[in-house]
DNA sequence: GCATATTGCAACTATCGTTGTTACGATATG
DNA sequence: CATATCGTAACAACGATAGTTGCAATATGC
């Protein structure tokens, strides 16, 4: 199936408008991305019902972050795009009351619901500001096109 | 996305064929997963190469469990399906080179790295039989039209 | 041998969610 | 009033599983 890019792109989008003075136009950021702008209003619309970002329309608007990166972490992104479904595998609904099926479906629900708070609790634990730093290392180590 | 139910019904599969005494037609086994005959065999085929069960064609043919279910963990049937994808969020492409782009997603695989291997593990620690025995309690609360 | 039950498999359609695109309206600037 | 920009609806493209049809291969039993 195809897989879901939104939490990555919007991180990268983030992190990059912290080093942007100003404001991003939808354009600017879908080429940041590889993509096309009515993709980033409509994903960014989520972050914006969340106050994480701003958008002011008009010649000279775009999109502001509203707030600084270290007060946002990986899970904040992650519900403001709505909390989409984390996994590609599913349990198979149950058709007839089987409890066979019953026992299979508890079994694995309680295995996804583990790796799921492992995984929620990793990007709660993450904060934007600490990507940031890590991209400052990254610069430093292979300066890009000596911007760095 | 529409998601993968294959695993969940594998090991429903499974555990019933253990009661079956002799072997179950794939038209069988599709009423029991409320599908159709060429899906069952379509995915029962990576069990198959893997050793799980066995299949013989013509008149009372059909599919047979080839090993006990203690033999089997989830784990096992998760690579005899070609271990698929197990998250539905996946890191955008590159595009640019671009070292946000590489930090994000360096920081992302660290996060599903971890969640992943918290879920194989889960899957590991857990054999068919497993599966089995917790049916049959629930069997005994609330038995299944008098079968038991 | 022949009718039949059954798997094996190729090829196609259906489905579902993200992604990409087009089009148009709303709004702010100058 | 021309223009830059966002907002949104509507729809096509894509990708993976799931579902369906059709037919060949094979084993059984008469």
């Amino acid at each position: 199936m195809k897989r879901d890019s939104r939490l990555s792109r919007m991180l990268h989008v983030l992190v990059h408008m912290e080093r942007h003075e100003g404001s991003a136009t939808s354009e600017a950021i879908a080429k940041m991305l590889g993509t096309n702008p009515v993709v980033v209003r409509r994903t960014m619309a989520g972050l914006r019902e969340h106050g994480y970002v701003t958008s002011v329309k008009g010649p000279g608007g775009g999109w502001t972050l509203a707030r600084p990166l270290d007060a946002i972490s990986l899970g904040d992104i992650h519900r403001a795009l709505d909390s989409p479904p984390i996994f590609a595998l599913a349990a198979a609904v149950d058709h007839a009351g089987c409890l066979v099926e019953q026992a299979v479906n508890a079994t694995l629900k309680a295995a996804f619901d583990e790796a799921e708070r492992t995984l929620l609790a990793r990007l709660d634990g993450v904060s934007l500001g600490d990507i940031a730093r890590d991209h400052a290392r990254r610069a430093r180590r292979k300066p890009p096109r000596g911007k760095g």
